[in-house]
RNA sequence: GGAGAGGUGGCAGAGUGGUCGAAUGCGUCUGACUCGAAAUCAGAUUUACGAGCAAUCGUAACGGGGGUUCGAAUCCCUCCCUCUCCGCCA
């Protein structure tokens, strides 16, 4: 959510900027809805006071023990009128929430403008191996290792859900572990928070009302299961004024993410890259305003450090102003290399939201000096999705004979196991 | 699932129709006293929106929403949440 002052006074600036991103907000409704808020709202304060005036002046009889059976009801008109402005002043509001929630974050002023096309390659990391074969696509390599199954997943399921078996599910617990562990010596505390949420949960991070259709959700219990971590870290401080002292607070947590991927049918339809369900690691972090342009740069740091402490190839990429997170200012994309698809995809995105989400879920600190409460910032990175890093890994350490060589840094949370090999 | 209790300011805790945005205590801040500190004393101490250059003023908020009334923290309806006991349960 934007601020409405900030709209109101800088209007050309924002009707340029959601221009970039694509957004389709009628900016003049809005000012106008605003607009008439406003008036409303000093006519009927106005009649308000008279009304708080004279009720004062009766209670004031009474207890003087004055007869004021007299007045009773000569107060009612006003009181109705009232009644009736503040009902105006509802549907205004309404409407002008309405459209508030579909205006996205504007973007920062140095992302590029345009469409997905517009993204931009900041650097490319690791060396991308030399093949003496041809690398297989991590389905088949799965399948033959007995460790993923996805068959299986949708007899109990559907399309779009997996199972790993064995070794399989050991290195997604294995890789899980490596992550939490290391962001937790990057400074994140380790969390464990709930999967299914509210709807005011899933409008403050942002994913409604836009994004609803994309939403599992319970139907008797009004609940939504979280598409990423995210939705539920942003609003674990939703209605607080954090101590200036607790800031910058980081937190880890690994959930489950469930998408319904709606509008995607036909895309990624092999393999681990597109589920309803999958496992991802979330970094989450509320600091001041002033600090979060550089705490996105490091965020990035902490999610780009476990896909190098792995050694999987990858690169980073600013997303386009039409391409960016709807909440974000800015968005870090990371995508790993895919041998068997020859390409980057993505596994993790590391978004500044400024105030955006915690406009819309009160989120504030005070200064050191005291002074009036303000927004924290929050950011989000993900660090990274879990399946996406097994396809990857089992991918770019193949073997020609089928068997998956296993990074050094996550021997220890295998046993020692030091390599993936067909069971017979 | 059954029965009951309750949700008030940073916290604790009064307040059952009329100057109640809200007693009191604690906490916090400022000042006095002190070489300094403690103790003590005095004062201050919510937020949002709006008007104003500003001082300031107005309105709203006692879990959320609705109702009764000239007037609601207080009465009525409804939803949510928390707690206790019983049952069930990983």
């Amino acid at each position: 959510m934007l601020d409405p002052k900030y709209v109101r006074e800088h209007e050309t600036e924002v009707r340029q900027t959601l221009e970039n991103c694509k957004s389709k907000v009628n900016i003049s409704l809005y000012l106008d809805l605003d607009r008439r808020r406003r008036d409303l709202t000093i006519s009927v304060d106005k009649r308000k006071e008279r009304l708080n005036k004279a009720s004062e002046e009766m209670g004031r009889m009474k207890k003087e023990g004055q007869d004021i059976s007299a007045y009773r009801g000569k107060l009612q008109e006003l009181s109705d009128e009232i009644k009736q402005m503040d009902n105006e002043i509802s549907a205004v509001e309404k409407d002008f929430h309405e459209l508030e929630l579909q205006i996205c974050n504007l973007p920062d002023a140095n992302v590029p403008v345009g469409g997905e096309e517009s993204n931009k390659e900041l650097r490319k990391v690791g060396e991308l191996r030399q093949f003496d074969f041809k690398p297989k696509p991590h389905e088949e390599l799965g399948a033959a290792l007995g460790i993923l199954d996805f068959e299986k997943a949708a007899k109990v399921s559907g399309a779009r859900f997996f199972s790993l078996w064995g070794l399989g599910a050991k290195l997604e617990r294995a890789l899980t572990n490596f992550m939490l562990d290391l962001h937790e010596k990057q400074g994140y505390q380790e969390l464990v928070i709930p999967h299914l949420v509210n709807y005011q949960s899933m409008e403050m991070s942002g994913q409604f009302p836009k994004f609803i259709e994309q939403a599992f959700a319970t139907k008797e219990d009004n609940l939504y299961l979280i598409p990423t971590a995210e939705v539920s870290l942003a609003n674990l401080h939703r209605g607080e004024t954090l101590p200036i002292g607790s800031l910058p607070k980081k937190y880890a947590a690994y959930t489950p993410c469930y998408r319904r991927e709606a509008g995607t049918y036909g895309k990624d339809t092999k393999g681990l890259i597109r589920l309803h369900q999958f496992n991802k690691v979330e970094m989450f972090q509320f600091v001041e305003p002033e600090k979060s342009a550089e705490a996105l740069e490091l965020l990035v740091d902490n999610a780009e450090e476990v896909l190098k402490l792995l050694g999987l190839p990858y690169r980073v990429v600013v997303l386009a102003t039409g391409d960016k997170s709807f909440s974000s200012v800015k968005t870090y994309d990371l995508e790993v290399w895919v041998p068997s698809q020859n390409t980057y995809r993505e596994i993790s995105s590391c978004s500044n939201c400024t105030d955006f989400q915690s406009r819309r879920g009160a989120i504030k600190f005070k200064r050191e000096g005291g002074g009036k409460p303000e927004l924290v910032h929050t950011l989000n990175g993900s660090g990274l999705a879990v399946g996406r890093t097994w396809l990857a890994l089992l991918e770019n350490y193949q073997q020609a004979d089928g068997s998956v060589v296993i990074p050094e840094v996550l021997r220890p949370y295998l046993g020692g196991l030091d390599i993936i090999r067909p069971s017979k």
